[in-house]
RNA sequence: GGAGAGGUGGCAGAGCUGGUCGAAUGCGCGCGACUGGAAAUCGCGUCUACGGGGCAAAACUUCGUAGCGUGGGUUCGAAUCCCACCCUCUCCGCCA
């Protein structure tokens, strides 16, 4: 959601920004004219209501007295309907200007490079060394199948196509992953562990973004009217919903794993195999709240956070800037991380770490407050995958696979892997 | 799921035989006084949103409106009455 007090003032810069990423930017000229006729009406119901109020007081005072009230209630009466009247005009403008404020985008970083779609992000840099082998090296599907430890048919069996299935060191394997991330980053890096609820109000879903634009990529519970959430984004994000944080406590740091689930509506066709591009798959998310004047630090720094992960998994990977055409709803500012996957040949991404200043606290009503007085105004918030764990075992069993078909486990896994140091054909299951 | 109780400001807690209630009181918090400093004490202050005016603008300020779980209704007027929904607590049932 955007500032309304922004759009009035400064009209072109944002039917510029909605041009750019191809939205309509008459939208703008259609909410102003509404936005000033809601203005208009609030100013004669206030009036109104002030008269009323007066008047009313007055029939107080009479009925003590014991005077007839019978006019002045007469009087009283008929501004309230016509008060009645404009409240309704009200309430339908302002139904029309939240639907066209809440399909509004974000308006992107000057940062953002240009480009049209993915095919043109910027990226930033590099780690680790890509591996050579003396084979070929395998797709993580062959490898998991291979090793039994990772039964799609099995999966789709049980529920539809695009849902996986871990079996014996593979769920292992995940377990150690989702673990790891979350010791890191809760350990080391100052974020505070949430395990939230996978299932949300429509509320929550549109505090973060995600309604009412992108419902067809929602799996829904209708009969309780419930969302299962596509990332933990959603519940850490509106965990401060209708807040007023104290400034003092900023920033806030929030790591949550949940399974995550999206109904990939429109992907038809990419990433059918393996581990990329799932209905359900596990995450571990990382949400910032912090002071509008350092988020884009605390972006650098969420950035590192998700890195760290990959590099003591020591998994080569690359940094990209996201451009314009590629950037989403929501952010101003985006980094993926794509990591390696020699199996494929190919980079992938892993991670997202977005900035999405004040335009989901809006939303969703997040703000903060000095002791000290003041008005309140809105957080930024920020959101990263710290990471996609699917992806990331992918990204283990492809780059740590051996030329007889064993993965070696990453050192930092053992402890979690009770000291296990490669997955065998024969431990398998 | 059944029975009952209840949801008021950061918290606790009055008000709930409708008008003078944005709402007593206490705590907390902020500023000030006192003090070598602190505690205690005393004084002042302390919600948010929207609309209009002042200001280049923000801050701020002033006027008005709205808000006592949410949404409707009754009424000249609702925290107070009625209806629906949501939530919390207690007991029972069920259950990982």
């Amino acid at each position: 959601m955007l500032d309304i007090k922004l759009i009035r003032k400064e009209p072109e810069m944002v039917k510029e920004s909605l041009r750019k990423r191809k939205s309509d930017p008459s939208l703008i000229d259609r909410l102003l004219d509404i936005d000033e006729q809601r203005r208009d009406n609030i100013g004669k119901a206030d009036e109104l209501k002030n008269t009323r109020n007066v008047e009313s007081k007055k029939i107080g005072k009479m009925k003590k007295e014991g005077k007839d009230i019978q006019p002045q209630a007469k009087k009283v009466r008929e501004i309230g309907d016509e008060i009645k009247r404009l409240n309704d005009e009200i309430r339908s403008l302002d139904v029309e200007i939240y639907e066209i404020m809440s399909v509004i985008p974000n308006i992107p970083s000057e940062k953002v490079p240009p480009g049209k779609d993915d095919s043109e992000n910027v990226e930033v840099r590099r780690w680790g060394e890509i591996p050579e082998f003396s084979f070929t090296p395998l797709p993580h599907w062959d490898i998991g199948e291979k090793l039994d430890i990772l039964d799609i048919p099995r999966a789709v069996k049980l529920s539809k196509t695009r849902f996986t299935l871990l079996k014996g060191m593979g769920a292992a394997l995940e377990r150690a992953l989702t673990s790891f991330m979350l010791d890191v980053q809760t350990r080391e890096r100052g974020y505070t562990e949430i395990l939230p609820p996978f299932l949300v109000n429509p509320e929550s879903m549109l505090g973060s973004g995600q309604l009412p634009k992108f419902e067809e990529d929602l799996f829904k519970c209708e009969k309780y009217n419930l969302y299962l959430i596509p990332t933990a984004e959603v519940p850490l994000t509106n965990y401060h919903a209708n807040e007023i944080i104290d400034e003092e406590d900023l920033p806030l740091y929030y790591s949550g794993y949940s399974a995550c689930f999206r109904s990939e509506a429109g992907s038809a066709g990419k990433d059918t195999r393996g581990l990329t591009r799932n209905h359900q798959f596990d995450k571990v998310e990382l949400v910032k709240f912090t002071h509008p004047d350092n988020s884009y630090d605390e972006l650098e720094k969420m950035l590192n956070d998700a890195e760290e992960i990959l590099k003591r998994l020591k998994i080569p990977y690359r940094v990209m800037i996201i451009c314009l055409g590629d950037l989403g709803f929501t952010p101003v500012f985006k980094y993926d991380l794509e990591f390696w996957a020699p199996g494929q040949n190919r980079w992938v991404e892993v991670s997202s770490c977005s900035n999405c200043t004040d335009f989901q606290a809006r939303r969703a009503n997040i703000r903060f407050k000095s002791r000290k007085g003041g008005k309140p105004d809105y957080v930024h918030t920020l959101n990263g995958s710290g990471l996609a764990v699917g992806r990331t075992l992918a990204a283990v069993l492809e780059n740590y696979q051996n030329e007889d078909g064993s993965v070696t486990v990453p050192e930092v896994l053992r402890p979690y892997m009770h000291g296990l140091e490669a997955i065998m054909m024969t431990e398998a299951g």
